[in-house]
DNA sequence: CTTGTATATGCTTTATTACGTATATACCTC
DNA sequence: GAGGTATATACGTAATAAAGCATATACAAG
């Protein structure tokens, strides 16, 4: 039952998540990059592939990982009652390109 | 040394936050809202203060909670490498504000 | 200054979890 | 099919942290 923060707390698998953002990686060179033993990496995994952070794909002995995002946009909605605290302007901003999105729209009939 | 995912990970500190960002409160309002023991409120509230996630101001005998945004921020800092993962349509606004900026300069000429 | 109210802290127990070590499975090459 | 490479799992141990209960501090009202 362990919660997406509670996955999150761990900051090896905070590590491999950030290797992922940017590309599919093997389990080797995640264990390479992170210089963390292997079974360590595999552990990590298996909890952030169960909580579904995390998807394999099978290249003949290798599993390439990459990101599911779903869980973490769960974090980035449960952020959204708290943005009013820091995001004065940026709503601004968001309002004007949604306007700019509404104009396009518009044009193209 | 507890990380700001740790500290998040606790349900009832993440339930507590939920509370605190509508409104200020005190420790018995949430006690009374969340129906947890008051020692367990004020537990949770020291980790919280402790770690940037609320300050309180004194009011006579009562502690008046509100939320600092920092740690949140850090949070909401730390997804940025994964949106592009779901945020399509900005992504897709930015390619067609960037397409329309190269037409115009080839209409000018 | 005594009593009641509001909040904080200390101690003990229990449950969870990360890690190391050892081992198992799967696939590839010769 | 033997040996090597890549990854996963099982088990034991140690560290962490939440919860319950008791108690302490602080202010208020009479």
């Amino acid at each position: 039952m362990a919660s997406t923060f509670a996955i999150l707390a761990e900051p090896n698998r905070r590590a491999i998540l950030g290797l992922l953002a940017g590309a599919e990686r093997s389990v080797g060179e995640l264990e390479e990059r992170l210089r963390m033993p292997q079974t360590s990496v595999s552990k990590h995994l298996r909890v952030l592939r169960e909580a579904g952070f995390v998807e394999a794909r099978v290249d003949a002995q290798r599993r390439l990982y990459r990101i599911r995002p779903e869980p973490l946009m769960e974090v980035d909605a449960w952020l959204v009652p708290f943005r009013h605290f820091w995001e004065k302007r940026v709503d601004a901003l968001e309002r004007h390109l949604d306007r700019m999105a509404e104009a396009k729209k518009g044009k193209k009939r």
